[in-house]
DNA sequence: CATCCGTGGCT
DNA sequence: TAGCCAAGGAT
């Protein structure tokens, strides 16, 4: 026991223990099966903010579809739209594609082992390129995820606030002191692995952690109580409206070219202003944007969905065109509903689809009788 | 630096 | 249910 007037004893990072642990405890994962670059870069982009098993069926898919940063490069919008549809954050497959375009025009179609030149790369942030450059070129930095912050505020009973960034970097110096150059790929995993199965948010299972006669947090019997995030405000709810415009069996869709939700085809319609009904307000936005009258008939769907940081509920009415047709171009077409089922869709849309296409093949039916 | 970007699972 | 969380980056 040592006496309380010593100053603390420095520790020393547990690393053996955390590597042993990682070699007995790793996820066969299939991006871990074969660690070209591309297949890290392209998993480590689907992990962003989303979970392992939804990324796995993903991934599986892409890495056929594209399995070299050509091959995305020069693949059609529609179709890349459509391996990430319901992914989420649709910006990080524009990065990507973008990236890919400049891998193949700059470095003959191989990714550049090169933290610096990587890090240029639209999409590349801190993270990303400590983790493609650690795991697939040996490259010894810092990979500072969700996983880690959790783990290191707690190895080190930290109640700093890990949403903000400067925690980020204070994490990313203290491990750069850390990762050891002979493997700093499996250091990283090993962190995020540790936080993912042992030491998760909720009920940490010290009992198995490699870092538990080290941590600080479990030592002060902190452990549940960090780390600590500060609060984000309550997301808005919207009203939005749609309109399932049908003529000659075919369904009117246009394809959002900016912003939110980018190269994702869906009905025409928007948000409702305040005290507008929601015929007025899909009539409105026909009108404005694709100038277009429709005649609106009965509600056929209502659904309520969560954006990452708001809460829409989307009435779907069925309409018929009132007004010549609006001419079809790159983001408005006419399509059968088995096309519709094949585009890449907003949540929300295809959340509705199931009613939509039920509705109108029930009224067809009533059409012939 | 705070905010914006999707989705699904869990409590 | 409503809130929280999950292998972040761009602006």
């Amino acid at each position: 026991m040592k006496p309380a007037c010593m100053p603390p004893r420095k520790r020393r990072f547990p690393l053996d223990e955390l590597l042993s642990w990682w070699d007995r405890g790793r996820r066969p994962l299939p991006w871990r099966r074969e660690r070209s670059a591309w297949r890290t870069w392209v998993s480590e982009v689907m992990l962003q903010q989303t979970r392992v098993e939804t990324v796995i069926p993903y991934f599986q898919r892409f890495m056929l579809l594209f399995p070299a940063p050509a091959r995305l490069a020069d693949a059609a919008d529609d179709t890349v739209m459509k391996a990430w549809e319901g992914l989420g954050y649709y910006q990080r497959i524009r990065n990507l594609q973008r990236a890919a375009t400049l891998v193949v025009e700059s470095y003959g179609g191989e990714v550049p082992g090169n933290p610096a030149e990587f890090t240029l790369l639209p999409g590349a942030g801190p993270y990303i390129t400590a983790a493609v450059m650690s795991i697939s070129f040996k490259h010894p930095l810092p990979a500072v995820d969700g996983n880690v912050l959790r783990v290191i505020a707690r190895y080190r009973g930290s109640r700093a606030d890990t949403r903000q960034t400067a925690q980020r970097d204070r994490v990313r110096r203290i491990l750069a002191r850390v990762i050891p150059p002979e493997r700093p790929g499996d250091f990283n995993e090993a962190l995020m692995e540790l936080g993912a199965l042992v030491c998760t948010p909720r009920k940490p299972d010290c009992g198995h952690c490699p870092l538990a006669a080290a941590c600080r947090a479990r030592r002060l019997g902190l452990t549940t109580q960090l780390p600590v995030r500060s609060r984000r405000t309550a997301p808005p709810q919207i009203d939005v409206a749609v309109a399932v415009v049908t003529h000659l069996g075919k369904i009117l869709v246009r394809r959002r070219s900016d912003g939110h939700l980018n190269g994702l085809w869906e009905f025409p319609g928007g948000r409702l202003l305040a005290g507008e009904t929601r015929k007025d307000a899909i009539l409105r936005k026909c009108r404005e944007e694709l100038n277009v009258d429709l005649r609106i008939k009965e509600k056929i769907a209502l659904v309520r969905h969560a954006y990452s940081h708001f809460r829409i509920q989307m009435a779907v009415y069925r309409a018929i065109p009132e007004t010549p047709l609006p001419p079809t171009g790159e983001n408005l077409r006419w399509v059968t509903p088995a096309e519709l089922e094949s585009l890449p869709l907003p949540g929300a849309n295809r959340k509705a689809l199931p009613a939509i296409l039920e509705g109108l093949e029930k009224r067809e039916e009533e059409k012939r009788s």
